[in-house]
DNA sequence: ATGTCGGGTGTTACCCGA
């Protein structure tokens, strides 16, 4: 079986291109991130017509995840216990965001991650992104002490770069979010709750984003900050993992790569 | 921050978010 997860930056813009990849890659399980619709504008049909069931929450232009699976996709969950809320301004209402939707998925529970940019150094959006964090540390953790054995893959745009080579220069990131001690320590505690980043063994030195701007891609001068983190008994199975680099390529691209592990059947 | 992308709208020019 092959999972993968992708920010596809608005899956209304890039669906010709999403479906491709499933085509093209063999993919049986996709989490999407940046859906940017909501539910009644995600594109279903096409998805469908390949054989493909969906699972999406999105509740504005912001946001939105999904999974995407050809091998049966059941107790869908939209959001995780403690989920912190977020108000968008002043005087709204803080509301849980599309950030996290679970599903079930030829025996994977498969989570969509989209973890809060944090935005600036010192932004109360950094602080929700933390409280995320934590709060989704805690609900893995209790998942895998309720079944020690469950196979549960934590996939998304986490939007932390955990290693200094992670990034193409430290030192451009001095006083940005994605590479602060604080946000490290929070993906840190979800590897130390049990769920280990399977795909970094297999491409050592590579990157999942590239800036749109300042030619980042062309330059090579990328990021790591999508990942699938797997339980044991899932990590166990993992025969492979890639990024693949050629979706990053050519007109009408996501900014982000698609990142695949493979199972073992 | 923005040499770029998305989405949106009090739309054809600007807003926000990443």
């Amino acid at each position: 079986m092959r999972l993968a997860t992708w920010n596809v930056n608005s899956v209304r813009t890039r669906v010709d291109r999403v479906t491709a990849f499933l085509e093209r890659s063999g993919v049986d399980v996709l989490a999407i991130q940046e859906t940017k619709c909501r539910d009644d504008q995600f594109p279903h049909l096409p998805f469908e017509a390949i054989g493909y069931e969906v699972a999406h929450v999105g509740h504005s232009q912001w946001n939105g995840v999904a999974v995407v699976s050809r091998v049966g996709i059941d107790d869908v969950q939209v959001g995780f216990d403690g989920m912190p809320s977020w108000s968008s301004k002043e005087g709204v209402e803080p509301a849980p965001e599309a950030r996290a939707i679970g599903a079930t998925c030829g025996g994977v529970r498969m989570w969509s991650l989209y973890v809060p940019n944090g935005r600036q150094l010192g932004d109360p959006h950094l602080a929700y992104k933390l409280e995320w964090l934590k709060a989704l540390r805690t609900s893995a953790a209790g998942w895998l002490a309720e079944d020690g054995d469950a196979q549960i893959a934590l996939t998304g745009d986490w939007n932390i770069a955990p290693q200094d080579d992670d990034v193409w220069d430290m030192a451009v990131f001095s006083h940005s979010t994605h590479v602060s001690p604080p946000e490290r320590a929070a993906f840190a505690a979800v590897v130390d709750a049990g769920y280990a980043d399977v795909v970094r063994p297999h491409t050592p030195g590579e990157f999942t984003y590239w800036d749109y701007t300042q030619l980042r891609f062309p330059r090579r001068e990328g990021m790591r900050i999508d990942f699938q983190l797997c339980s044991p008994a899932l990590a166990a199975r993992v025969t492979g993992a890639s990024i693949d680099r050629q979706e990053r390529k050519g007109k009408g691209a996501s900014d982000h790569a698609p990142v695949l592990v493979d199972l073992t059947d």
